[in-house]
Parts: C-alpha cells; sequence; structure tokens
RNA sequence: GGUCGCGUAGCUCAGCUGGAUAGAGCAUCUGCCUUCUAAGCAGACGGUCACAGGUUCGAAUCCUGUCGCGAUCACCA
C-alpha cells in the first residue's frame, strides 16, 4: 500500500475516533516549499462532515497520526493545511523497497494490448518538420504505454499511391534523364522530391501558357497537358499496367530507403508497416455489411451515408455515387483489417495532425456504431501545427524545414557549443561526432516532446534549440555528471538490505536529499498518469523537475563526504537519480551519454 | 455562420483530480569555479492567468457569454 493509502486510512480513523464521523476521501497535496513538510493534508472538505475551527481540526488530527503512525514524526498547521513531516525511516524505507532503479516505475507487460500508429509518409517527398513532431510524439506515447504494462505494436501506414506519387514519377520520366541515388549521390526520398517540385514547376508554366492563349485559369488548370498525363498515369497504375507499377515500384523503393535513414537517424522504428496500395480498397464490403445493418442508408444516386446528425454532426459520405471508395472508407476498412490480423488489440492510438480532428471523431464513431467493442478504445493523438516565424510551412514555397537538415543542423550547435566548452577534447571524432548527435537529438526531441501536444508550436530554427533550462542537453548533462561521480567514488553498488542499516549507521537525511527521494517517490504515478492522458509532456516535465532537485543537491551537499553513512547514500541516491533520468528518457526516445 | 482547440511574466513553456503568496527557463541584474563536470547553483526583477459574469468556504483550473488566434465543416487525402 502506497504511503497516501495508509496515510488516508489513518486520517479517517482518526476523524472517526475524534469526531465520530465519517470521511469518505482525504484530499492530499505535496507541501509549499516555503513550509516545513512532506506531504499535506487538507483540512477544508472535512468541515462538510466535522463542524468546527479547521486549524483545531488539523491540530487534533496531527497529534493523532504523531501518535498512532510510525511515519509520521511531526506537523505543522497553517490554516487548514496539515503539513506532516514524514520520518527519516519512512524515507529510507521507501529508497531500501526499490531493489532497482532502472526497472522502477515500469509496470510488466500484461495481456492488453494497443497499435499506435504514426508518421503516415506520403511518397512524393522527405520528411519535415511536421513529421518530425509526429514521429515524436508517437514513437514516445507507444513507449509510455509499454512502460505502463501494455503490449505495444506500432505501424505507420504508408501513402504510397496517388496522383502525388505520379506526379513525381511523370516528372522523373521527362525530365530525369534515367538519374538514381546511386548515380547523383542524393538520398532517394529527396531525389523524388525534387521531381515532384519540377512537376508543380511544369504545371505552373503550362497554366501559364494556357491563360495566355485566353483560357480561364480554372480551366487551365483542369486542362494542363502535363497534369492530364498524370491522371493517366494513375488510371494506368490502376489498371496495373506493367511499365507504370515498374517505375512505381523504383521510385518507391528510393524514398523507403532514404525514410529509413531518416527513421535511423531520428531513433524511431515500427514493427508492422501498411502500404496503402494495400489496403486503398479496403472498406467496401465493410459499408455494405453496414447498409444491411442500417448504420448506413444509400441515396438516390447510389452513394452511401451514414447519419451522424442525432450525435451532432453532420452527415458523412462513406461510398461514392459511382461505387468507389472516399477516405473515411478506407480507414473504416484498415481499422477493422488491422484487428483481424493482430486479434489480441483492443485499441488503436492515431497519432495525425488537429486538422484532422473533424475526420476521426467521424471515423470513431462510425466504427462505434458497427457494433466493435474496440471501437471504445480509440484515440486520436492530435497534435498542433508546427510553425515558422515565416508562418507556415509550404513544400511548394520551398519554406519546409526538412527533417534531415535540421538533425544535421542541431549535432553542429551541440557540436559548436561542446568544442567551445572543451571538456572532451580526449574523445576521438567518431565519439565526438556520436555524442554530437545524441545532444543535438536530445535538445530537438526534449523541445518538442516536453510542449502540450494541443498547442501549436512555434519553432525557430535560427535561434534553434536552447541548451540552458528546461532542455534535454542539460538533462543529459545532469546524467553525465552523475556518471563521473559514480567513477569517481568507484561505483557503489545499491542493494536493498544496505539501507535499513543507513539509518542505524546514525545517518540523518538533509532537506535537498528528502526532495530528491520525494522526486523519486512520484515516478511510478508519472508513468500512469502520462500513459493515461497520452502525453510525454508530463514525462519530460518531471524528468525536469527531477534533474531541478538533484542538482539542488548536488550543489549544497558534499557527496563524496568524509564520513563514511553519508558518502555511501549519496552516492546510492546519484545513481539511483541517474537511473530514472535514464528510464524517463527512453520513454522520450532521448539517449544519455556517459560523459559530455 | 456551425463545430473543435488554444489564449498564463517582455519571450518560450509548466501548473495532476478546484486549495496556501500562480511556477520554471531565456532575457536583465547580484553573488558563487584551489572542493564530486559552472551546459551548473543561490538570489533579485518581472503577472488584472484574454475579458465579463456564475457555481464554491476557496477558481488559472468547472459552467455561461464576449473578444482574439488557429483548425475544420468536399462524391480531396
Amino acid at each position: 500500500m502506497s504511503l497516501q493509502n495508509t496515510l488516508s486510512q489513518h486520517v479517517k480513523e482518526a476523524v472517526s475516533a475524534l469526531y465520530n464521523a465519517t470521511l469518505e476521501t482525504v484530499e492530499f497535496q505535496a507541501t509549499r516549499k516555503e513550509f516545513e513538510g512532506d506531504t499535506t493534508v487538507v483540512v477544508f472538505p472535512m468541515l462538510r462532515v466535522v463542524k468546527g475551527n479547521p486549524v483545531q481540526i488539523g491540530e487534533a488530527i496531527g497529534n493523532y497520526l504523531v501518535e498512532h503512525v510510525e511515519e509520521v514524526s511531526g506537523f505543522n498547521v497553517v490554516k487548514g493545511f496539515l503539513n506532516l513531516i514524514l520520518s527519516d525511516a519512512y524515507f529510507l524505507k521507501f529508497f531500501g523497497s526499490v531493489s532497482n532503479f532502472s526497472q522502477y516505475g515500469l509496470v510488466p507487460q500484461g495481456d492488453d494490448a494497443m497499435m499506435v500508429e504514426y508518421s503516415s509518409p506520403n511518397t512524393n517527398k522527405p520528411l519535415h518538420l511536421g513529421h518530425v513532431r509526429n514521429v515524436l510524439l508517437g514513437y514516445s506515447v507507444a513507449e509510455i504505454l509499454k512502460a505502463s504494462g501494455k503490449k505495444v505494436y506500432k505501424t505507420q501506414i504508408i501513402n504510397d499511391r496517388g496522383i502525388h506519387i505520379c506526379k513525381s514519377m511523370l516528372a522523373w520520366k521527362r525530365f530525369g534523364n534515367g538519374e538514381t541515388p546511386e548515380g547523383t549521390g542524393l538520398k532517394g526520398d529527396k531525389l523524388v522530391g525534387n521531381y515532384y517540385v519540377k512537376f508543380d514547376q511544369e504545371y505552373k508554366k503550362e497554366i501559364g501558357q494556357l491563360i495566355h492563349e485566353g483560357k480561364s485559369e480554372e480551366e487551365a488548370k483542369s486542362q494542363a497537358p502535363i497534369l492530364l498525363e498524370a491522371q493517366e498515369m494513375l488510371r494506368k497504375w490502376e489498371a496495373g499496367d506493367p511499365e507504370t507499377v515498374e517505375l512505381w515500384k523504383m521510385m518507391n523503393g528510393w524514398v523507403y530507403d532514404g525514410f529509413e535513414a531518416t527513421y535511423k537517424a531520428i531513433g524511431v522504428d515500427f514493427d508492422h508497416l501498411y502500404y496503402e496500395s494495400d489496403t486503398y480498397l479496403l472498406g467496401k464490403d465493410n459499408i455494405m455489411e453496414g447498409l444491411e445493418k442500417g448504420v448506413f442508408y444509400k441515396k438516390e444516386d447510389g452513394s452511401v451515408w451514414c447519419d451522424l446528425t442525432e450525435d451532432g454532426l453532420d452527415e458523412k459520405i462513406v461510398l461514392r455515387s459511382d461505387g468507389t471508395a472516399v477516405y473515411m472508407t478506407q480507414d473504416i476498412g484498415t481499422a477493422i483489417q488491422r484487428v483481424k490480423d493482430q486479434p489480441d488489440i483492443n485499441g488503436m492510438i492515431y497519432t495525425v495532425g488537429n486538422e484532422q480532428d473533424y475526420h476521426f471523431k467521424v471515423l470513431f464513431l462510425i466504427l462505434k456504431k458497427l457494433g466493435f467493442d474496440w471501437a471504445e478504445n480509440l484515440h486520436h493523438l492530435s497534435y498542433g501545427m508546427v510553425d515558422l516565424p515565416s508562418g507556415k510551412m509550404k513544400s511548394r514555397e520551398g519554406t519546409v524545414v526538412d527533417a534531415d537538415d535540421l538533425v544535421a543542423e542541431m549535432a553542429k550547435t551541440a557540436g559548436d557549443i561542446s568544442e567551445e566548452l572543451g571538456k572532451i577534447d580526449d574523445f576521438s571524432e567518431a565519439e565526438k561526432k556520436q555524442l554530437y548527435h545524441t545532444i543535438g537529438l536530445g535538445a530537438l526531441k526534449y523541445y518538442i516532446l516536453k510542449v502540450d501536444p494541443k498547442k501549436r508550436i512555434l519553432f525557430n530554427p535560427e535561434e534553434s534549440v536552447d541548451f540552458q533550462g528546461n532542455t534535454g542537453p542539460f538533462i543529459q548533462y545532469t546524467y553525465a555528471r552523475i556518471q563521473s561521480i559514480l567513477r569517481k567514488s568507484g561505483a557503489h553498488v545499491r542493494s536493498s538490505e544496505v539501507e535499513t542499516s543507513l539509518l542505524e549507521r546514525g545517518l540523518t537525511l538533509q532537506p535537498k536529499e528528502k526532495e530528491v527521494l520525494k522526486a523519486l517517490q512520484s515516478f511510478p504515478d508519472v508513468i500512469q498518469l502520462a500513459a493515461a492522458n497520452y502525453s510525454p509532456a508530463l514525462i519530460a516535465n518531471y524528468t525536469y523537475d527531477l534533474v531541478k532537485e538533484f542538482n539542488s543537491f548536488y550543489q549544497n551537499v558534499l557527496i563524496l563526504s568524509e564520513v563514511e553513512v553519508e558518502r555511501e547514500f549519496r552516492v546510492q541516491l546519484s545513481q539511483a537519480v541517474g537511473e530514472v533520468i535514464k528510464t524517463a528518457f527512453s520513454l522520450l526516445g532521448i539517449d544519455v551519454p556517459e560523459r559530455m
């Protein structure tokens, strides 16, 4: 039983004994820094069942607790707040009860399985800053869910078909002169992306020409020869024309190699890949079944709809009048297919930008109406856009921030700062390169993940990301310093038997040490809370708080003390903090360096 | 226009189920490297929590309305 539960029980007893009243719940709160105490009971809510002065009630309960509960060694009452002081024995008992801090807070995997989808790239252009936020969020939420005891399948659906793909194929065919990634030394996704841009340039040129010849803008846009040809290419692809399919396979292959390199650089991975070319025909059967069940209805022109007006939404089309699928059709079919493929899944998380909030609201509602039990556990992990100081990113205007460039830029900044500090002059070039990548990526990931996903991010690439304060590198730095302490102290290994004897050997805890212990104590709760809210930000901000407490301790208390017991405990405490930082950061997908 | 989200210090952000004098970092200013890594620590300065009502012993937090910003409301994906 957690301390809070134990205390809660005793407070109820106290109220019962002292006032002959029954308390439903006891409200706890972290004690504010300016008051003495380790945890606080709020007396106000008790006034409903106990009539009287909150201060007197607090005093009475406080006295009762000190007398009856060994963990409580003292108290004070300020207004309606009962601040309890916990004994050193209690804190050391907690510290000793954790046998292995590298596993601390992690719940062993149960049978509950979830699928987390993220990235969802198009294969006509490279990944950009928007994808970076998506991928980091999805990956981190998947890791947090794992830590909370869920089995997790990480997936991405690759949008590998459609008119946009044909555009870059056509442009390559027309202007490419047989260029390949190998021949040019360009990453495959970059090469293909260039032809997508090339298509757009040609398209604009042709539109201009047509308007010059007297067509209206609308006519020009729909009649430009290059566009017609792209549409023709899509038809050929759908018909399975060998030459077109061959080209499609080749160019998509280039793009996959490019994506793979980017994912590797960012440090994310997937368990399953879905290709839209395999799934885009799914869903029609499900629509037909739904039609029979009466979930959908058919209009006179043959199109199929779902009436959501009773749920406060509109009618939504799920099948066109010509019988072809829309986006919604595919998503319905894909969701159902996934559960068929992986029957232990009983929930799915879709990491997709908030511009699709409405789509997912409708999708989930329809799946519920179709009667799937897992439809209750669908969640749209919706996130805000990443804006630049210049405004929105627009691929056609070349204002996108490329993911690979961004990672390289961050590593360079990390390198510049490190060189200036000169702490790692004995590193080899390869080690330095690795370290700069770790730090730069840590800065980028932390910067994005510490913000509430719902909020838009204003990303200024020039100012780049800070390395001071609430940042990834600051936390990495703290970890590195802890490793340094462990090296210098001869790396004491913690064992659970030791801590009780620490008390017997005369150890008394200092306030800074208690603060660190308190911060460590809340880690398991934070993981659960983060999993329940799909929020990496909670983990990030928790880690920062822990590091702040540790640094304050580090700076104000001598760790390598002359007194043996103190030295032993402080080294172990440092080690524990290091392990929790490492765990927390692994949930964010951030590596920690041994030295920096 | 309907719906959804956001609005907290000059800037970037925390603030869990309502609780004490609303917290960090950056920026500005003061101290601290002969002691475990100064990417640090200790402190100062900085707030009408967009605005107005309401519920409550108590509201940044919950409810209603207003304003501002954004997204969305396709037989596009």
